[in-house]
RNA sequence: GCGCCUAUAGCUCAGCAGGAUAGAGCAACGGAUUUCUAAUCCGUCGGUCGCAGGUUCAAAUCCUGCUAGGCGCGCCA
């Protein structure tokens, strides 16, 4: 039994109760403030209006017809709210399904709907900085989440290695190639300055010697465009990794210019009726799509912009099959949004097909004073320095830990020091814990047996009755998380979990509690259950001992 | 100037499909351990939910107007 049946249920009989209401308002049983019994709704405050009486009338009403033997005891309080005690048996069955699928039990059936997630998608010029950080832990945490949520999950990086950027990246490591060869090259404008790029030219040096050299100008560049382009990439995946975010796909923007997609859509924007040419380019109308100005597709030096090659990208995905993608990027890129929602339009794509998820921008602190971050000038902290420093469990609880709309002040000095204290150690010891109970029983030859040999009716403390009350919520709870895309509450669930498994632990001495111990071992093992799958979702490393 | 995000306890932040006394962690103070992991638990202290109006039986939550901070407004990506 969940607590959708039984909000069906209820709701069933609000219908039969009052056939005249067209539209019964949604049944929603939420947690119960302590002394409330379990679960409350307050539906009938929604039906006071419809009907003309007051909420506690309505609310006795509904009390008189509810005759289920789901509920050990329901009650009308004050304003109008309808407060339910779940019976045993609910919790029971409920535990009997959950025991029997374990982790799987929160896994919904699979929907046929191909999802895509793009995330992180970083210009290969430099190595992943921290805010990058941000928005990778909350695609792979939203796509594990709808995965579980029964959807074809794609977790997808776009690889933007095309554009002045790549052209500028390859000129930045070109200079010192060339000057560590004895040349004595132009500096170059606006140049990438952090110590990679000159790393990454003695590479290409040692692997390539003075090679390259031999047709100076836009063949060296070129080549040098290539060599770099995979090292800097070789360097980011490898960056990931120890971030612990993996990705399906890879997808390169070069990819489109050679498989002509960036021609076809042209063409399409052409015969759109959306495009119109001025000043020697190519005009996309966004303004007709709520767009304040028109923006250029095609340049007046006829190469495209990020704009156009953006459209080809998005119909590349839709192409693909996905029905729904879902873009993750940072504010800086928030003027982007309207355009990009015009060109899915201006594309006759649904206009719910793109999903856009802004993550506010990432400070760091050190020494109690910001540090001031740029790629051109190569002074930010990496990722991967910031991984090494904290940890990766750490690293990756302490960005899912904020919503996207929060600017995050990351002080680095307070990281470190709190990876002491850290709530994701708090989280791995309570795992640790109730292993260790597990144990230990089974040292003194004791048994979890299973929900059918516990007598639930034991369970009779708040501090118990709360866990059965988590266990149970948590499915709707993480349905609303992923239809939000809210992944920061998933720690915070986890954190009041583990809060309430350590009162609980606290509280009573589990393996020496005599006719106590199966029921309250029933507790041990659904909360290992429950703990795991969560800990799992976010991908932080479940240790047995600590 | 326009658009978006943010403003909740000393600090860092949850809560915002309107609902019962506004929550957590840290910090401060006081307790709990012959016991399954004290990396824990319990308690105390601490809040005009930025300000002013409005809608409602009910507003931290919705609407309007302010204030402060951040981000964005390229034939860059």
């Amino acid at each position: 039994m969940k607590i959708d049946n039984l909000e069906k249920i209820i709701q069933d009989v609000i219908q039969l109760i009052y056939p005249g209401i067209s539209k019964i308002p949604d049944v929603l049983l939420v947690p119960s403030p302590e002394g409330f019994g379990d679960f409350s709704t307050n539906v009938p405050f929604d039906l006071a209006s419809m009907l003309h009486k007051s909420p506690v009338s309505i609310a006795e009403e509904i009390l008189k017809h509810l005759n289920f033997p789901y509920f050990s005891s329901i009650s009308v309080a004050k304003p109008g709210y309808l407060n339910f005690s779940f019976a045993l048996s609910v919790y029971r069955d409920f535990l009997q399904e959950l025991e029997e699928k374990g982790e799987k039990y929160f896994y919904k059936e699979r929907n046929g709907m191909k999802v895509q997630i793009e995330f992180v998608s970083a210009n290969p010029t430099g190595p992943l900085h921290v805010g990058n950080g941000r928005g990778g832990i909350i695609g792979d945490v939203l796509g594990n989440l709808l995965k579980v949520e029964g959807f074809d999950v794609i977790k997808e990086y776009y690889v933007n290695d095309a554009g002045s950027k790549m052209n500028l990246f390859a000129k930045s490591i070109a200079y010192y190639y060339m000057k560590k060869l004895g040349k004595n090259p132009e500096p170059v404008e606006e140049a990438y300055r952090g110590a990679y790029i000159e790393d990454i030219a003695t590479e290409i040096l040692n692997d390539y010697g003075d090679s390259l050299l031999n047709g100076e100008g836009r063949p060296l560049i070129d080549e040098i465009q290539k060599i770099g382009k995979e090292k800097m990439m070789y360097r980011v995946k490898e960056s990931l990794e120890k971030f612990g975010v993996a990705f399906d796909s890879w997808f390169y923007e070069s990819s489109l210019y050679s498989s002509g997609e960036v021609d076809k859509i042209t063409e399409i924007f052409k015969k759109s009726g959306y495009a119109y040419e001025k000043d020697d380019a190519l005009w996309f109308q966004s303004t007709l799509f709520g767009d304040d100005k028109d923006r250029v597709l095609v340049r007046g030096t006829g190469e495209p912009t990020y704009t156009l090659v953006d459209a080809a990208y998005h119909k590349n995905k839709w192409d693909r099959g996905f029905k729904k993608v879902i873009d993750i990027w940072g504010a800086d890129h928030f003027g982007h949004i309207t355009p990009m929602k015009a060109l899915i339009q201006g594309m006759g794509l649904p206009e719910d097909f793109l999903d856009i998820i802004i993550y506010q921008i990432v400070h760091l602190f050190e020494n109690g004073k910001e540090v001031m971050m740029s790629k051109h000038s190569g002074t930010f902290v990496t990722l991967e320095e910031l991984v090494n420093e904290v940890g990766r469990d750490a690293a990756r609880f302490f960005f899912l830990l904020k919503s996207s709309d929060t600017h995050l002040n990351f002080d680095i000095d307070l990281a470190k020091r709190e990876s002491i204290d850290n709530p994701v150690y708090y989280v791995q010891y309570t795992y640790a814990r109730l292993k260790s109970i597990l144990w230990k029983g089974e040292e003194k030859g004791i048994r979890y047996r299973g929900v059918d040999e516990a007598d639930l009716s034991l369970l009779e403390s708040s501090d118990e009755r709360a866990l059965l009350n988590h266990f149970m919520y948590l499915e709707k709870e993480l349905e609303r998380v992923a239809r939000k895309h809210s992944v920061h509450r998933i720690p915070f669930i986890t954190i009041e979990l583990c809060k309430k498994i350590n009162t609980f632990y606290q509280n009573y001495n589990i393996l020496s509690s005599e006719e106590y111990v199966q029921p309250r071992l029933s507790l041990v093992y659904n909360a290992l259950n429950v703990l795991s799958f969560l800990m799992n979702l976010m991908e932080i490393e479940k240790k047995e001992r600590m």
